[in-house]
DNA sequence: ACCCAGGCGGGCG
DNA sequence: CGCCCGCATGGG
């Protein structure tokens, strides 16, 4: 399979939730990697010379159906040229583009997004990994290679709020919990795929525990609606500097100039400026 | 000891 | 609306 304008490398290093829950062995030399999909086990390798990509996998994948799971998770179908000329409309952005380029928005699963992010909030990045691991240590089930997979909504919704802060979620427990039944019971995530940006985040944001940022963060990484725009205390450090002169902006004029200087593809321009600031390029 | 981390809900003016 | 507060936990 070919891919050209991809860096696996930029891509499984950018704290996207892919990352969260297990992307091993990724290299920027070699451009390798593998990680634990819904039906089995992906390993990957990409030729930055020929853009070829070339894979293995186990459990119920075969040639065709493993080939189908990378395109859609790291997003080989979005069209970079298209989104690049119309996010890059600044300086900044172009640079971004630059340090980056490649970088792909992945695509998880809704439920997959929606717990990782949940956990993330007043969080930080590392120890969001190892809350997510042990949550699929204690709910997860057994893969045919004995490793624990993702743990389901409808597990995590039967366990006790102190099994669930036993993982280290700290006062994310309950959280955690009633989107666990929301996502098992009456919420039916897969009617959001068929919502409008707005009407999509509105729905999400009725639920405990999710607001405007992690709204966001599921709609972009669950969805890949790439109107969506989180905005974290990163993003909106960055955007107040770059763009407003060094000056405070409450989050909905954030939302306001983010969607008038990148519109339909704000989403990507908003991972490629995360990683801007949280590297020292920005 | 102190500060911060990919925020959110609730209460206030 | 905007602002302020508390919130569990662990690493720097």
């Amino acid at each position: 399979m070919l891919a050209k304008d991809f860096s696996l490398w930029h891509t499984a290093s950018s704290g996207q939730p892919l990352t969260f829950y297990g992307m091993f062995g990724a290299r920027e030399d070699t451009e390798d990697a593998s990680y634990p999909a819904r039906h089995g086990w992906i390993s990957l390798s990409h030729s930055r010379k020929t853009g070829r990509i070339t894979y293995s996998f186990s459990g119920k994948y075969d040639s065709r159906s493993a080939r189908e799971e990378i395109c859609s998770r790291f997003g080989l179908r979005h069209d970079l040229d298209k989104i690049y000329e119309s996010i890059g409309t600044d300086g900044f952005m172009r640079n971004a583009i630059r340090s980056f380029r490649g970088m792909r928005i992945t695509k998880s699963e809704p439920w997959e997004a929606c717990l990782c992010f949940v956990v993330s909030q007043f969080n930080n990045i590392k120890r969001i990994r190892g809350i997510i691991l042990n949550l699929s240590e204690r709910f997860g089930e057994a893969d045919e290679m004995g490793c624990r997979m993702f743990p389901r909504p409808e597990r995590i919704s039967r366990a006790g709020l102190s099994d669930i802060r036993a993982c280290g979620t700290g006062f994310r427990d309950r959280y955690i919990k009633h989107v666990a039944e929301q996502f098992s019971h009456s919420f039916e995530p897969e009617r959001l795929y068929r919502m409008k940006y707005q009407d999509a985040k509105d729905s999400l944001m009725e639920l405990d525990g999710i607001g405007d940022k992690v709204a966001d963060c599921i709609l972009l990484f669950g969805y890949n609606k790439f109107e969506a725009f989180p905005i974290d205390v990163w993003i909106k450090r960055t955007m107040e500097r770059i763009y407003f002169n060094g000056k405070k902006r409450s989050i909905r004029q954030i939302h306001a100039l983010s969607t008038e200087l990148w519109g339909e593809y704000c989403g990507y321009a908003q991972q490629y400026l995360f990683e801007a600031a949280r590297s020292d390029v920005a």
